[in-house]
DNA sequence: TTATTTATTTATAATGATTACGATTTAGAA
DNA sequence: TTCTAAATCGTAATCATTATAAATAAATAA
């Protein structure tokens, strides 16, 4: 099921993947079909929400879960991790940590077969300060 | 605005709290209305979505945010992570980790001020193995 | 204790993200 | 070139959540 290839090679398809690929802003759905739309015009926005589907299960890239509305597509497939900002909900890629190593003894308490973890750091990024600190000086 | 105290505590957002601290299952809202009901059967789901987000922004629970669909809350104030079934989003707590020691010079990186992160760790549950060798065994 | 004020509730409608559907098109094998 | 399953498009449906407006009730003061 998982990592599955891919059936067929569709122009959008192409060109979801190219979009993703090009970008280091994990974008939403809606990101990407704005963006494919101008080198596809007709395509639809359920083909871009299908071919995401399809590449992550593929594993060509991977699919990010935050809290806040819609998911997010990443194509930098390498071990790293994510900084959210609260405000704009902005992300940006962590990379270089060590990486976190959790007892396996620990973990089997829960009797569960572990497959990995995400990790996701929360802040407010330097433009949201701003603009907080702008509004916080001059009312309320 | 956060952790702003409750103004008033209504039969409704009692229950509700009362019935979240009583369980370690990390409850939807839709968990939470069925239990509700069976003690307040008039409730309407929208007072327990609102009373969730109330109870969450006074800081008396927090709310879980995986992939899925749902969001989750959880009424143990204490650092802990989980641990997520990836087959039936069964989420257990994972106590006593040691703490995730992330490097500020590391994250500086971004310049965002770092409020915190969310660790959650992805697996098959016992019960998810069980079912899923058994299902190998016969077909496929 | 009663009256008053305003937060809260209920029922329902609206919204936003995502998925499903059916008719049509097309990639890629034969 | 033909053929067929896979994919597309446009639209409708679904699911989780939020908003609305009239009715109710908690907390405060008279």
């Amino acid at each position: 099921m998982k990592n599955a290839n891919i059936q067929r090679m569709t122009d959008q398809r192409r060109v979801i993947l190219d979009e993703i690929r090009d970008t280091k802003s994990h974008p939403t759905a809606d990101d990407l079909y704005r963006v494919v739309r101008k080198r596809l015009p007709k395509i639809s926005l359920g083909t871009v929400y299908r071919n995401l589907d399809i590449l992550t299960n593929a594993g060509l890239i991977n699919k990010l879960d935050f809290g806040s509305g819609q998911s997010r597509y990443d194509a930098n497939l390498s071990e790293h991790y994510h900084l959210r900002c609260v405000e704009c909900n902005r992300v940006v890629d962590v990379m270089d940590m060590p990486p976190i190593h959790y007892d396996r003894t620990v973990l089997s308490q829960t009797a569960f077969e572990i497959i990995g973890h995400n990790l996701e750091f929360v802040g407010i990024c330097p433009d949201c300060r701003q603009k907080l600190s702008d509004t916080s000086d001059t009312s309320e």
